[in-house]
DNA sequence: GAGATAGTACGACAAAATTCGTACTAGCGC
DNA sequence: GCGCTAGTACGAATTTTGTCGTACTATCTC
């Protein structure tokens, strides 16, 4: 595969025990026109491309984004992301962490990533 | 791949006065969002990645398509994916015909054309 | 154990999108 | 002109999506 994938596999195993990712369809199963409409939304784009853009260390809970919204909103977000296989959440302790599925998204629509990764949002339209 | 763009403008030149564009955004003004939106509907892809890839003749009218759907709600969803970018319709007498702007999403957003030529229906989603 | 923290689940309301019928316009050919 | 055809416009019903309050669970820390 990409050698982001190997990247972030190396990672993975350097990390002793990841909790096990929420439930999430399997690469196979993620559909085109699922993510497309789940990346419709701009908060959701922002959250994608953040977790692209900004990730040296490379997974981030809900708040580390800092959005002004409120917590249940947030949630529902997240979980569309999930939903649609975009990203990938484990729970560690109290706190869920996502990331990108960026291998699966790669091997399934190549350049998908990119493009999210160069969006920025519309004028005045800070989150 | 992008063989297609190339195809097509030269086509484009050789049609001697083609009827000026229905409206639609200019290329800078194509949003990401927006086209994501416009494609998460099933029909909507399909329309989209039929033009892509059977298109000896490079535009085609709604009725070309054969879907089984009204009239009405055929116009609704080619007018969505005219104002988001997608595509662009010109009349040419009775009929208005469709092609996708590949040059122009090309260049916002390289890649995407590719994806959505790409694209299969789910298993038992003939439209 | 008590309190703070990260996030969920449910449910309600509001906003947006989808579907489609009906009535209409405009070009084409006889 | 007359009918046929391609497609639009409007509007209503239905469905989907987004937003967010409230109440709740689970975990960490002291």
């Amino acid at each position: 595969m990409t050698d982001l994938a190997q990247t972030y596999r190396t990672s993975d195993s350097e990390e002793p025990s990841l909790p096990t990712p929420l439930p999430e369809p399997a690469a196979s199963e993620i559909r085109l026109e699922r993510v497309m409409g789940v990346l419709a939304d701009p908060l959701r784009l922002t959250i994608v491309n953040r977790l692209l853009t900004s990730s040296e260390e490379y997974d981030h809970t809900c708040g580390w984004f800092g959005f002004d919204r409120p917590k249940s909103s947030l949630t529902h977000h997240f979980k569309a992301l999930r939903e649609a296989g975009v990203i990938r959440q484990r729970q560690h302790g109290l706190e869920r962490r996502s990331r990108v599925r960026i291998e699966d998204l790669d091997e399934r629509f190549p350049g998908l990533v990119e493009l999210i990764a160069d969006w920025q949002p519309a004028d005045g339209e800070a989150v």
